[in-house]
DNA sequence: ATAAATTTTTAGACTAATCTAAAAATAATA
DNA sequence: TATTATTTTTAGATTAGTCTAAAAATTTAT
């Protein structure tokens, strides 16, 4: 069925299913030449190749999609990607900022029954330790209402449910403040001289955040 | 310290110290070519490269062995190798027949803490699921007496503590005949005619296994 | 000690993945 | 629409890892 998809191929097609997603987009050369940290002239022979295997839509100078088997090879990758940071975080006693890059790795083993196997340890999670939400067996994700903070009103409260960005001094930053998980955000004002946000965090703390760190930040909305 | 060392080149440490192990001598190029199924010339390129980085000491014509630089790296994976089969078998429930190939790729995983961590989290094993042993973080074995079963000799008895192979095939068969790690066995009589060994088995079930199987079987000799 | 057999290395070529520099196509602007 | 700027592709090289076929060195046997 699948032809043999290198570890490189691999990394292509995650970074082409993250183009698209996040804007909503076909991908260009350069979006991806960015993503990857590789030369225009590099994944321009690279489209070239995964065309070949029928992994994306390729025609010169028009941007890149990816098939319906591209969406399953980079779908298969972030479920491994996010399954592996669960067992790192839960059962190894990582803290999540320190993750992302073993599971950059791990999520490149091949081995089906092993992420089957993972997923019954880790008792069927559907979310990372950042809040992203693992697809399922059949590529599905589990959709959830939210927010980026920077769009809730003062007044209004949520509680953080996952982060934008998984960098590990943006997350150290949300430990220090306690922006873990869970927490519960009521927006006490904002000021629109720099956008920043004034909020109580678990009704305890009053802190204010900068508009970088709000617009990374995603809640789900409590009424009432 | 290290200079940076692929996938490729690591397995290629791993099967020198193989070699060396088992046959207590300098790797030859057609050895290596054979434990690694490809071919001398290949080879000869691939020692060029381990020796510019100083991990074997080569000279052409002569055999080769590792240096100290070497052995560490080699260890190191076998270290990973046998932690990562005892997490598939005693936390994911894998059978042991199924997980070698699994570790031979988890091996080359870069990441030092998770390696201390994963030990941890199994408890500091010093055995994997085949009974080899594991060794520390410091590359230290932890040795132990045992015997090939068949040099054992009539009317002495043990307990299964290891296996030389760990082919599907054979672990399938030990599975099938009940000869798991920890079996007691009771040597009843050798037949010279095939060098075949007949036992009883936990005191309760006598079978007759091939010269083959025998010669793959370590024992712990038990005295009394 | 020669000759024959075996092992090992060299020569030359191929693929995947990368690069820089230059050319071509497309998009934006005047 | 013509010019300019940007994006993308091509051309030509490089490196790691592999191969086959042939040459050279070493070992074994006569
Ligand atoms: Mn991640
Ligand atoms: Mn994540
Ligand atoms: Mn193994
Ligand atoms: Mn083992």
């Amino acid at each position: 069925m699948l032809p043999n998809i290198s570890q490189t191929e691999e990394n292509y097609l995650k970074a082409i299913f993250n183009i698209c997603e996040k804007e909503e987009k076909s991908a260009g050369t350069n979006d991806i030449s960015n993503e990857m940290q590789t030369s225009a002239a590099s994944v321009t022979d690279m489209l070239k190749r995964l065309s070949e295997k029928k992994l994306i839509n390729y025609a010169k100078y028009k941007g890149v999609t990816l098939t319906k088997k591209g969406s399953e090879v980079a779908t298969q990758l972030i479920r491994k990607h996010r399954l592996w940071e669960t067992f790192l975080v839960e059962k190894l006693q990582f803290s999540w900022d320190k993750v992302h890059d073993i599971a950059e790795q791990l999520e490149h083993i091949k081995a089906p029954e092993l992420v089957e196997k993972l997923d019954d340890f880790l008792g069927n999670p559907k979310f990372d330790p950042h809040g992203d939400p693992i697809p399922d067996a059949d590529g599905k994700f589990t959709y959830r209402k939210q927010i980026q903070l920077s769009d809730a009103k003062v007044g209004e409260w949520g509680v953080v449910v996952g982060v934008q960005e998984d960098s590990e001094k943006f997350l150290q930053y949300l430990d220090k403040q306690g922006l873990v998980l869970g927490t519960r955000i009521e927006i006490i004002e904002k000021f629109s001289y720099d956008d920043s946000i004034q909020i109580l965090l678990n009704g305890e703390k009053e802190l204010v955040l900068s508009d970088k760190v709000s617009r990374n930040l995603f809640i789900q909305r409590k009424n009432n």
